[in-house]
DNA sequence: ACCGCACCCTGAGCGC
DNA sequence: TGCGCTCAGGGTGCGG
């Protein structure tokens, strides 16, 4: 599940195969859920563009282009944004797994789930947007133009402040974690850092965010800036689907002490980690080490 | 303004 | 072997 840390790894990579480029082509899927602008207008809009600048703003990347118009691409749950010629397992669903021969070539070849192909000028691999349950996105925003789902975004989570959680919170009965899944709080914090981050805060996930103190918030926001800066660090985590644009898999998932981990032993006390659901997210703590 | 829930989607993994 | 069920959770949008 594509996360702040995730989406940044991939900013990284895809920027380096997409920014001074044209598009040359784009391929598309059938108009669905996932495409805001349909695909037909898509590839009327991108065709001949040029990318200058892949931006990212929370979970979102933003591909800025030569006429000021905007590319708006967002992972969902199980989106995956990599370069044509990225090798991973994680690419093939477990039916083409297994049948699959261990010497065969893991190489990538786009299938009905690849939604998005921006073929580019030049030599140089294409950009494929893959996702198995279109929960991601994908919109074309116009010169000069926003859009809602921009608007509604809170900070970036990685400039998260204590100040800001202090004044987010006070008039918030909802438990803090789900607090910190609303992205017009904080953009970016999803359902793994943010019961990563309030473990290494030692707050309690279902403690109703009005009741943190002042200083609680301080020690929030500094786990949360910590625990996305590791990840991104790190690679990102791959628990599912998350694989980097060149097909190599994150590292931070080795590093969770709480998500995941539900029945298992505390790395810091030893008592079982507690798996609840909170919002319809399942939600991991350490009942003695979060309070 | 805020809260909690249903919903969008599809594949994996389970029990029978 | 194979069906049908449940679960996973990004985000939006609804009613209370």
């Amino acid at each position: 599940m594509p996360e702040l840390p995730e989406v940044e790894v991939t900013r990284r990579q895809i920027e380096k195969i997409l920014v001074g480029r044209s598009i040359r082509a784009v391929e598309t899927t059938a108009p669905s859920y996932f495409f805001i602008t349909p695909p037909r207008e898509l590839r009327e809009r991108l065709v001949g563009r040029r990318t200058r600048e892949l931006a990212r703003i929370g979970k979102y990347l933003l591909a800025v282009l030569d006429d000021d118009s905007r590319l708006l691409l967002h992972l969902g749950m199980t989106g995956q944004l990599f370069a044509a010629g990225a090798s991973s397992l994680r690419l093939l669903s477990a039916a083409r797994r297994a049948t699959l021969s261990p010497d065969q070539s893991l190489r990538f070849e786009p299938d009905a789930h690849t939604h998005l192909v921006l073929r580019l000028a030049g030599a140089g691999p294409s950009v494929y947007f893959r996702d198995v349950r279109k929960f991601g996105k994908v919109a074309w925003i116009a010169p000069g133009a926003s859009h809602e789902r921009l608007e509604k975004l809170g900070p970036d989570a990685l400039g998260a402040s204590g100040a800001l959680l202090y004044t987010a919170t006070r008039r918030r009965a909802a438990p803090i974690k789900s607090v910190l899944l609303d992205q017009s709080v904080l953009a970016g914090v999803g359902n793994i850092y943010a019961d990563e981050a309030l473990f290494l805060a030692r707050i309690k996930s279902t403690r109703p965010a009005s009741r943190l103190r002042p200083e609680q918030c301080e020690t929030l926001a500094a786990a949360i800036r910590r625990v996305l800066r590791q990840s991104i660090r790190r690679g990102g985590s791959s628990i599912d689907d998350f694989v980097n644009p060149d097909g190599s898999d994150g590292g931070y998932q080795t590093e969770c002490r709480v998500y995941g981990r539900g029945g298992e032993p505390c790395l810091v006390c030893g008592s079982v980690i507690r798996r609840i659901v909170l919002g319809q997210r399942s939600t991991h703590y350490c009942t003695r080490c979060q309070t």
